[in-house]
DNA sequence: CGCAGCCTTGACCATTATCAACGCTGGTGG
DNA sequence: CCACCAGCGTTGATAATGGTCAAGGCTGCG
């Protein structure tokens, strides 16, 4: 398979991993090429651009405000992305999971700081590099404005949510969500692993700690979830949790 | 000047106004060329794809589900682009002027729906057509990837609104960043014009209208703002609503 | 001039935040 | 190996922000 860019799952595309990182232990079933016509010289020049870097829980991988010089591509683990105010509010506009790319929003400063939630590996570029590599490639280009979209449509939704849903609605759609976007290490189907805190949760969906606790619970009661343990539970009732999560 | 795509004003991108329509009369000034390299035959396709189309008050330009085959580019009015709940519940995930483009975040089906909502002129494209002219014009698709950055950083900042913002700090962000996006029909510095209506506002900031109105009418009370008419405004302190608007 | 639609204001209510206490759990050191 | 401690999560009581319901006032158009 000649391809830089590999999709490691439904509509996440991979475009930093290199020829020798394609075949993902965890998702090497999945990966599939989505650009095999970039020439021999692009890849060279994309694996020079590339390194693996590893960041513990916690450490961050780009601080707002930043000079926006790298671009990063999850191997592994998972991470959070957010944004702060003067206060200290807090609210996360997304996570980032094995494939996801971080960056795609970034002019000449980062306006958003991530740091990595678990142990977690990612490929890095130079971005004036990958940029100009963009340029050079329009399947490349094309491939990141189809991403782009993606996001942009993830992030309307999240509008919505954040807008318009009750707590109960947004407990909902956010693990309907990440059931969707993080399906590689389910053991079993609609279990359910959270690596973020209940922290990370309530400050991604405009909530508090308590009111996530309490809201979980109430999921539970219901019997439309199980909490396995703190950080992994099963998906009861799907067709439930959807109704909820649509306001039905 | 030869450009398909000009910039109406900072950080607004115009990828459809054909040569015909570049030297626009209310925005003229401004406009300048960020895409002159295009090849003749480009323009040629470009001005054969556009049509120019008017919309009255409330008119619909594009409803959320279905298949997404126009694109579109607002040369004049206003337009709220909106997701809605099955049960009527309604989040504005943004509003469009003139020099704005309407299809970024579309992929085969539209997610969002957009009404006009004053009278409006915009120019309509092939959505096919226009991504095959993309394919061929590496510097059309990187500014059309620029401006999927910038809308991605507005709605980054729109979650932080709507997750962490108090009413009165929505209300201020609101109108400093229509102040910004709008800046065309100001008579005086610190001008605004409102076109939507209050349950527009609402439902963009995640309120109702009551409170919009009661928070209004509180800046309004503290000598911050002062309102000429129901739809225009003036910043007396935009340094002080800044201020609020960041929680300080 | 009158009406319809939108906006404002007021009174009351509810969802969620805040404050507080307690419990679980995993890691560390005695 | 067990016990303690720190950090995170849960639960409860109370409070507050913003929502709901209701009434009245502009305003612009016919």
């Amino acid at each position: 398979m000649n391809a830089v860019v590999v999709q490691l799952r439904p509509q996440s595309i991979d475009c930093g991993v290199s020829r020798r990182e394609t075949a993902c232990a965890e998702c090497g079933a999945r990966a599939f090429s989505v650009c095999d016509d970039l020439a021999e010289a692009d890849l060279e020049r994309l694996d020079s651009l590339a390194e693996t870097v590893r960041f513990a829980p916690g450490e961050v991988l780009v601080r707002e405000g930043d000079p926006a010089t790298k671009l990063f591509n999850l191997t592994g683990g998972s991470a959070r992305v957010f944004k702060l105010m003067p206060d200290g509010r807090r609210q996360i506009v997304g996570f980032l999971f094995a494939g996801d790319f971080l960056g795609l929003a970034t002019g000449k400063t980062y306006a958003f700081s991530a740091e990595a939630i678990e142990p977690t590996t990612a490929c890095r570029f130079n971005r004036a590099a990958y940029r100009a590599l963009i340029d050079d490639s329009p399947a490349l280009g094309s491939a990141l404005l189809e991403r782009a979209r993606h996001e942009l449509a993830a992030a309307q939704n999240q509008m919505l949510l954040l807008g318009r849903k009750t707590a109960q609605e947004r407990i909902a759609s956010f693990l309907l969500d990440l059931a969707e976007r993080d399906p590689m290490r389910a053991q079993a189907p609609d279990a359910l692993h959270l690596p973020m805190t209940r922290t990370d949760i309530a400050d991604c969906l405009g909530l508090t700690i308590e009111t996530v606790s309490r809201t979980l619970t109430l999921l539970k009661t219901s019997g439309v979830i199980r909490m396995t343990t703190l950080s992994s539970l099963e998906l009861r009732d799907p067709v439930r949790l959807r109704e909820i999560a649509e306001g039905l």
